[in-house]
Parts: structure tokens; sequence; C-alpha cells
DNA sequence: TCCTGACTTGACACGATGTAAAGTTGACAT
DNA sequence: ATGTCAACTTTACATCGTGTCAAGTCAGGA
């Protein structure tokens, strides 16, 4: 069948999106600069996306695809305790920020114009939120969990910590690397929620 | 003199444009809508500001001027501990928050997109980082602060913790009251930066 | 051979910002 | 009273990016 082996528009549309996305920080990315990257007429953007926020959101889902999200964040689902599972989560949702950075830092720019960006992006989030639950849960479930914080509380405060915006001041303003970014989060989140043994 | 006594045109378009940028979420605020607000021709915003960006800048300085942010943040910096110090400052910025979001936030959307806007809010995010910078240092000076942190990284992180992004993600994404807000901060921002006694 | 689907080309409407130029108005000095 | 000046209005227009429309090209398959 090999049925994605055409010259495949679509997916040379996405991936010149996703480059230039990377490479521009902002959102001064136009649908004609699009269109020449790909080598493709503007309005040949039109025959498959709708409009730009709808080809900007695609370019988030085909990143997802590619990069495989869903499939690191399950992985800190096997952790046995609760301390190494909110480990583990850290760990792979602080890497994944980097990767995708470019093109969330796209769709954050849009998300007070448009709602559908908006949208699109606290779906996302959603479901990083629900990493986060897990992870309290898995701590709840151990009797680590402070004591004056209850499961919701304790979730809204990790996503909070974990968001994109706080990697983004620390790594991108402040000049911290990577490791200490996640080195930090780790123990920040830890003194957050988690009680003396 | 009474040298603003006058009906001064300036002070209502910059009264207008705040008001909108508080009721509207978003930067759906054309400048026809500002002029309209402010009973004035679109024309006579380009006689006293010279575009979009630097009239919003202009807003926020106006506010910051209004609600005499300096000096509430000043009054922190009479407290005697550390640790009392750092209570003040997050109490005085956080509660601070919530009056200048609207405009805030409409500022912050347009920074990907303008350098001027950029440059604004940064000076004002510098303002802050000096609060907090002030606070850990009284705090090191108490011989409170956590021996693993050097001054530099306790102020990235408390200026992180104390991102508008993270006011607007618990209290407006997530619910939480300001006070369940300001209290959090503070006892996170200990939890971060002190160490037992 | 004809048809169809994918893409191109060129033109245009729209909405927002910003510029330009000429007209109105009211205060104030002489 | 007259002239002048500054502030503001009105109207018109250039520009830029998005999105729409209609007609044309072109390769490949029944």
């Amino acid at each position: 069948m090999m049925s994605r082996n055409k010259p495949d528009t679509r997916t040379k549309i996405l991936e010149s999106t996703w480059r230039l996305l990377e490479s521009t920080t902002g959102d001064d990315v136009r649908m004609s600069d699009i269109a020449k990257e790909a080598g493709v007429s503007r309005q040949a953007l039109y025959l498959h996306f709708p409009n730009r926020v709808d080809l900007l959101i695609a370019t988030t889902r085909y990143l997802d695809e590619v990069k495989n999200i869903d499939a690191r964040l399950a992985a800190s689902r096997s952790a046995t305790t609760g301390l190494t599972r909110l480990d583990a989560f850290i760990e792979a949702w602080g890497n994944y920020i980097p990767e995708i950075f470019g093109v969330a830092a796209a769709l954050l720019a849009m998300q007070d114009k448009d709602p559908a960006a908006k949208e699109a992006w606290s779906n996302r989030m959603q479901a990083v939120r629900e990493g986060c639950e897990a992870a309290v849960k898995a701590l709840d479930r151990d009797g680590r969990l402070r004591p004056e914080l209850d499961a919701d509380k304790a979730t809204d405060l990790l996503w909070t910590l974990l968001m994109v915006h706080n990697w983004r001041q620390l790594t991108v303003a402040c000049g911290w690397t990577q490791e200490a970014y996640v080195d930090a989060m780790k123990t920040l989140a830890r003194r957050m929620l988690v009680c003396e043994t």
C-alpha cells in the first residue's frame, strides 16, 4: 500500500511550518513564508488547512506524533513508588519541553488572540495535567503526600510548576542548563508535595 | 498652577485604554475602540502616541504611576528579618498582580511580535527581580538561605515563582482565591529558599 | 480520449495600522 | 475685531497579512 509514499504535500507543509517555527522565535511566520519553504504555492496551504491557526495546531499534533510524547509520558507510569514516579514524570516532560518549544511558543503567542489556539494548547496541557494528577495520586497512595494538601491542590501546584513559561524563564531568560532545570524541578516538586517519612 | 486640569485628552486616552484592556481579556483592543471609548477621533491617538505599542507601554507606565507600585514594593524593605522581608515582598507583589493583570496580559501577548513591548515588559520585570534579589540577600545575611543555593540561583527561582503566568494559572485557570495564592507562594518560597534554623 | 484530483496563477475583499492633508474650533494676545 | 496658534476632526489613502474565488495546467488512470 505504502499509503503515505506520495510527495505528500501535506507533510511537506507541516515540516516546513515546524522548521520555520523553530528557527524564527516568534510568530512572524507568515503563510507565504511557509509556502516558500515548502516549495509550494500559498494557495496550496489552504487546500490542506482551512486557515493559519488550524495549520499551526496540526503542526503541534504532527510534532506530538513524531516525537511520541504520549509514550514517553506513559513510561513514567511504570515506576513503582510514588517518588520515583514523580521524578520520572518530571524528567520525561521536562526534557520534552525544549524539543517542542519553538512550536509551543507560537501557539502560546496566539492564545489571547485566537480561541482555537487557546483550545488546542489547553488540550495539550490537559494531558500534562493528567500526568501530574497520576503522579500526585501515586504519592498519596504511598502516604507521602503532605497532609495539608489535597490531591487537587497538589496537582494544581505541580502542573503550574511544570509550565512551559517557567522552563522558558529559567533556561532561556536566566541561562540555566537543561539539567539544572530538571534537577531544580525535581527538588522543588519534592519540597512542595512530599512529607517526611 | 493646576497644570493637569485641562480636559487632558492624553489622560483620557490612557484611562480608556486601561479600562478596555481590563474589561476585554486579550488584545482585541483596536485603536478605533480606544478612540471611541475616549470620545475622541482615532487620529487624535496618533497625535499623542506614535503607534499602538507605545500607547500600550505608556498605559502600563501610567498604571504604575497611579498605583504607585514602587512605593509598595519599597515598603517591604523596611522589614527587619530576612523572613519577614520575604513575606512582605511576596505579599506586596502578589497582591499587585491582579490590579495590573489586564494591562499586563495585553503587553505579554504582544511580546513575541513587538520588540518594544518585550523591552517594556522586561523592564518592569527587572524591577521585580531586584525586589527578589533584595529579599534573597536579606535572607542570606541572616544565614537562612539554603547552603546549596547561591544568591543568583535563589533569585532566579523566586523570580520565576512569582511570575504573572503562575498567578494566572493558579487563580484564573485553577480557580484559587487571591489569599490562597499568596499563602501558597509564601510557603513555597520558604521551602525553596530557607534552611532550617 | 476524457476525466479527475492536486496544484498554480492572478485577482480581489477585508480588517487593522499608520500617514497625509485640509478643515474646524476656541482661547488668547494685540 | 482680528489674527494666530494648538488641538482636534474629517476624509482619504497606502500597506500588509489573511482568506476567497475562479480559471488554468498537468499527470495519471479508466
